[in-house]
DNA sequence: TCCGCGCAGATCGTCAGACGATCATACTGT
DNA sequence: ACAGTATGATCGTCTGACGATCTGCGCGGA
């Protein structure tokens, strides 16, 4: 990530280096995923330059792609933050979600293999296992991320996963708070749990009915916990 | 759109100009969606630079967001192209509208006032219109963009508005070639019809339903007439 | 004649630096 | 105390440059 004339080192011959440009996106991607960089900070690009030493250019390049992603957002002329949800845009996210998870997991029960659906038990146990065990919030989406990752790769779905990858992205606020509602995380296992069982029997429709249940109680779950506490506390915004 | 001190001319006043890459990406996306560029075309960005006269800079952002978009593929270390769609991937994205549509005139039959349905049966009418009078395929794709439009802004559902709006336009070659799928036109009518009928009932369950069903149809029709040649034609491609 | 090799051109990816415009803020004079 | 200006921070855009990669064409040898 310094010149680009020293071609680096030693990649896996045949392969190409990923473009730096997917390289800083990911880093960025990542750091808002995990919410090192929270809801509403700044992302001052001439502090991005320095601390990823990239060019200007590559950076604008990366916020592009973010803000394209709904993960960032620009107010002219004054600069990028991490984009912050309303509690209405997260409402009407989960409502597409809930239309479309049940999408996938009905292809998922029609085109998966064998194996894909073990695997998918298999990530269902991961999640059930980190639940009990008391694992953080941020372990637990972890968790479930790597379910809907089994999930999708198994729907041979492109388009859905990508329209997916982007709501979870933006709602991921919301997620972290719905997981940590008291006893919610316990439902979830259950919810899921039926989920799998339901694929395993290769009954589509009641797995996406499931599915989509489960979203809308996860949304239930969150957007109430979000209305307790009337605001979020964001970077910069003083009680 | 030539140097940036010139302060250019005109605009409405207290409305700021929209910066230089909205336009631009404005006139391409534009360009694409009425087939001036043409699926597999080339994007050269030295070209765009000088028959659009701004910088490369501009273009390259301009580019990333349509990359985003889905509306342009970079092959990488070779450019950039006006994205081509398969088959496969048409038939995942009517699936996809299917769901989505249907949920979008769900919601505008809760939320639409009386003055946004009357606009929506209007903007049947002139669907109906242009389609009785045999204008050319782009305006009747034009008329049926319009009458998304109405419905989408009245359905208040801005995430859904956007989500609707990319997959759109990666699908714009089917689109065309499903309505000029013979008789199909009148079927597309009388199926609009039906599904505005049923707003105006405020029958939400039906119209959601019936615009479901019409995107199924609108996909059979346009994947059919595809598969009936089996290669669409395409810039750069020799029979 | 035909085939392989290499070189030149085209194009991308990335960098560096520049400049005006806009917005926020701090300072200063009354 | 307050208004107005000066200053700085940051963005939007432009210019020019350079290496890397792919492509096609020409040249020399079998």
């Amino acid at each position: 990530m310094s010149t680009p004339s020293e071609s680096w080192n030693v990649i896996p011959p045949g392969r190409v280096a990923a473009p730096l440009r997917d390289q800083v996106l990911n880093v960025i991607r990542q750091a808002i995923m995990n919410f090192e960089l929270k809801p509403g900070q700044r992302l001052i690009e001439r502090e991005l330059v320095e601390q990823l030493a990239v060019s200007r250019t590559t950076i604008r390049e990366v916020l592009t792609v973010l803000v394209s992603d709904g993960l960032v957002t620009v107010i002219p002329q004054k600069g990028a933050i991490v984009s912050v949800i309303t509690t209405d845009e997260a409402r009407d996210i989960y409502e597409i979600r809930s239309s479309l998870e049940a999408l996938a997991v009905a292809r998922f029960t029609e085109r998966a293999s064998a194996d894909e659906i073990l695997l998918l038990r298999q990530s269902f146990h991961e999640l059930k296992q980190a639940t009990d065990d008391g694992e953080s919030k941020l372990d637990l989406l972890r968790s479930k991320d790597n379910f809907y990752g089994v999930l999708l790769a198994g729907a041979r779905f492109p388009s859905l996963t990508q329209i997916l990858t982007m709501l979870q992205g933006r709602v991921r606020v919301l997620r972290l708070t719905s997981l940590s509602a008291p006893g919610r995380s316990k439902e979830t296992v259950e919810e899921i749990g039926r989920i799998v069982a339901l694929v395993e029997a290769r009954d589509g429709n009641g797995a996406a009915e499931a599915m989509a249940a489960h979203v809308r109680n996860a949304a239930q779950a969150g957007l109430t916990k979000i209305a307790e506490r009337e605001k979020i506390r964001l970077v910069g915004e003083e009680s």
